[in-house]
RNA sequence: GCCGGCAUAGCUCAGGGGUAGAGCUACUGUCUUGUAAACAGUAGGUCCCCGGUUCAAAUCCGGGUGCCGGCUCCA
């Protein structure tokens, strides 16, 4: 219950306090600082939560004001620019009616509608125009406490049935609120903006068809996605920005670059060329050295299994919707999904002891699953794929050392790649399981000890594990700010049950394994689309398909081109000479524009000394190396898996 | 799978009911090249596929396939 506090104080960012009487707005407090700030407001944050200018303050804490020139200024800004979106639409077609908008306004704003049919591009600039003759009306935002029974009668006498089922989501007790500029009143909790001049610039970006909720079973609205900014300047700069991240789209790079591509024989199964095959096996290559050092022994396994086993499995109840089929010899056959069974059969072809757990098997397996058409993207998400996959069976006391040692493994293998930010979620039981609650009480806390033990730092997603066992995902962040769940570790009990596996312990009685699945990469195929945008396709030198270029600056060279080539190659170096009769500029050009880490020029001076003229891709001249000089800094470069070029 | 859009030379794209266009690339020749594009010429097409309308379809209409942006799902 709250308690009745008889001053608010709050915290200004340069350290003082002021004390105002509660049920204060922000927009009074920004006054009493001053009129310009109070003109300029657009928002404010109380204890890092963004609050509305009107809001009656009934408690104090850390407390800041935003301005339109503020980078926060945009998520109030988007947010108001969605009720413009949602008056424009309702003030072109009175039909239509109102749903809702979107949660994260970092960078869009959306709204539903529920409409007879598609809005078209020609929709879409005409409800821009009629945004633009809203927003010179100039509206201030007027925020009103109402009861629920208002609320529903206001959006009845509306006729926004959709509104009034909203209106059912929000919890009792909760204040409901609704916001109105202009004409326009529309149930939100905020934040907006002070008036509608704040907002600068807006522009509509795609429309879509989605499901009500979200539920696929559900009727279809119709959504329109805008973005909105302080001023035309920050909106001509989120779109350069968009631009820029398309030309790091991995699709354009891997055609640029021949890395992959795609074939409509074959929808969604990646042809990778042989660069991208060079950069895929460098991957693997790295993980089989890890695997080793672990201790795991790589196993290869058939790639089409009859049904049975994956009735046995589970599979072919629960996945079967993803799984490709085939017949032989009058028996139904289906492509592998997934590795686990094949590696239940394969511990299960002998006796084994506790003495010989946990045992670990790697597996390079090509997965297919069938995706629906409209699923697929990129080798983000593909038919035809490859995990860093691996199981290991373990003793129930050895669930924890083997977690713990897993996790090590991945945070070794991410720090490689520069992704220094993990994020580690431990996932638990969700609503539709297998096995008892004594054994998900035991497998939960196994994996909470594991990290625990190691003071890791995770969050726990409730309900998210799978329906087997609980586990650990690892999400990194990418250069341009995305987050890839990429490793994951899993207990389960239940496929060694499925697949009655045994152990021999030390008191002589069979005990069942437990199996712990881990991935590190995820799907090499997306790993490598990541790493393609994260790095622009400017590999490190240990990834890079062609490590160097031999350049001779004319014909005449080409024989001691060739001879230097020869020598890198001879040594490992991952090397091409561009022999063509061209100028050096034109073959530099091209070097650079396919990313190629070194650029070895070869003339007169270099043939007379028996050097190489070192260029870097980024543009640096390095000078004159021996092939001796410029073998050995590649070697170290390459031998560290360095990020340094 | 659902909603919408797109499909023209190897690539990026223009055009458009009546003989198919550009730049880059490729190839040939001239030049013999020194750190991000020498010059000239040549070649290159079932305008995605199937059907319909029309004297005539790459163009208009319908269906299919693939791709793109979303929704849902997901490694």
């Amino acid at each position: 219950m709250e308690t009745t506090i008889e001053a608010v104080h709050l915290t200004l960012p340069d350290g003082s306090v002021r004390t105002v009487p509660p049920g204060t707005t922000p927009l009074e407090v920004a006054a009493s600082i001053g009129p310009r700030l109070a003109k300029d407001a657009v928002g404010a944050e109380l204890d890092g939560r963004k609050v509305d200018l009107r809001l009656p303050l009934a408690q104090g804490g850390a407390f800041r004001i935003f301005t339109v020139k503020s980078p926060e200024a945009g998520e109030f800004i988007r947010h108001s620019a969605e009720h413009v979106l949602a008056d424009a639409v309702k003030r072109l077609w009175p039909e239509a009616e109102i749903d809702a908008g979107r949660k994260d306004h970092s960078e869009k704003f959306q709204y539903d509608f529920r409409f007879p049919r598609a809005f078209t591009p020609d929709d879409l600039a005409r409800i821009e125009d009629k945004m633009r003759e809203i927003l010179a009306e100039k509206s201030g935002f007027e925020r009103i406490e109402v009861s629920r029974g208002e609320a529903e009668r206001v959006f009845r006498d509306l006729g926004e049935t959709l509104k009034v089922e909203r209106l059912k989501e929000i919890p009792e007790g909760e204040t409901i609120t609704l916001y109105r500029d202009g004409r326009f009143t529309d149930l939100c909790r905020g934040p907006h903006v002070q008036n509608l001049s704040q907002i600068g610039a807006v522009k509509l970006l795609e429309a879509s068809g989605v499901y009500w909720k979200g539920d696929e079973s559900n009727e279809r609205l119709q959504r329109i996605y805008g973005t909105a900014f302080g001023s035309e300047k920050e909106l001509a700069e989120y779109l350069a920005q968009v631009e820029l991240a398309r030309a790091r789209d991995h699709r354009r790079l891997g055609q640029e670059l021949d890395l992959f591509s795609f074939n409509p024989l074959a929808p969604a199964m990646p042809f990778l060329h042989p660069k991208g095959a060079a950069i895929y096996i460098a991957l693997i290559d790295y993980v089989r050295e890890l695997n080793a050092r672990y201790g795991y022994g790589e196993v290869v396994t058939p790639q089409i299994l009859d049904v049975e086993l994956w009735k046995t499995s589970g599979h072919y109840d629960n996945y079967q919707e993803n799984m490709f089929f085939t017949e032989a010899d009058e028996r139904e056959m289906a492509v592998k999904p997934m590795n686990c069974p094949t590696h239940c059969l394969i511990f299960g072809t002998r006796l084994r002891s506790y003495r010989d757990l946990p045992i670990r098997y790697a597996d390079f397996g090509r997965l297919h699953r069938y995706e629906r058409s409209g699923v697929t993207n990129g080798l983000f998400r593909v038919r035809s794929f490859q995990q860093d996959d691996a199981h290991v069976f373990c003793t129930e006391e050895q669930v924890e050392s083997a977690v713990l040692a897993a996790t090590g493994m991945i945070l070794e293998l991410y720090r490689t790649f520069g992704f220094d930010e993990v994020r580690i979620e431990l996932s638990t039981r969700p609503a539709k399981r297998i096995g008892s609650d004594e054994l998900w009480d035991h497998a939960e806390a196994s994996l909470a000890r594991a990290l625990d033990g190691r003071c890791i730092r995770y969050q726990v997603n409730p309900g998210d594990g799978a329906f087997y066992g609980p586990k650990i995902d690892f999400h990194v962040q990418d250069a341009l700010g995305r987050s890839w769940q990429l490793g994951t570790v899993q207990l389960d009990y239940q496929m060694p049950q499925r697949f009655g596996l045994k152990y021999v312990a030390a008191d002589g009685a069979e005990h069942q394994p437990v199996m712990i699945h881990r991935a590190m990469l995820g799907s090499v195929e997306r790993f490598l689309a990541i790493l393609i945008e994260q790095t622009a396709g400017a590999f490190p030198l240990w990834l890079a398909p062609v490590q160097a270029v031999v350049l001779p600056v004319s014909e005449k060279f080409a024989g001691y081109g060739e001879r230097v080539r020869a020598a890198l190659a001879a040594a490992g170096v991952q090397v091409e000479l561009d022999d063509r009769n061209e100028k050096l500029g034109y073959k530099i050009r091209e070097a650079q524009v396919q990313k190629i880490p070194y650029m070895l020029v070869v003339g007169a001076r270099e043939q007379e000394e028996g050097t190489v003229a070192v260029r870097r891709r980024a543009g640096e001249d390095l000078g004159a190396l021996t092939v001796d000089a410029f073998l050995a800094r590649v070697g170290d470069l390459v031998a560290s898996r360095s990020r340094e070029l």
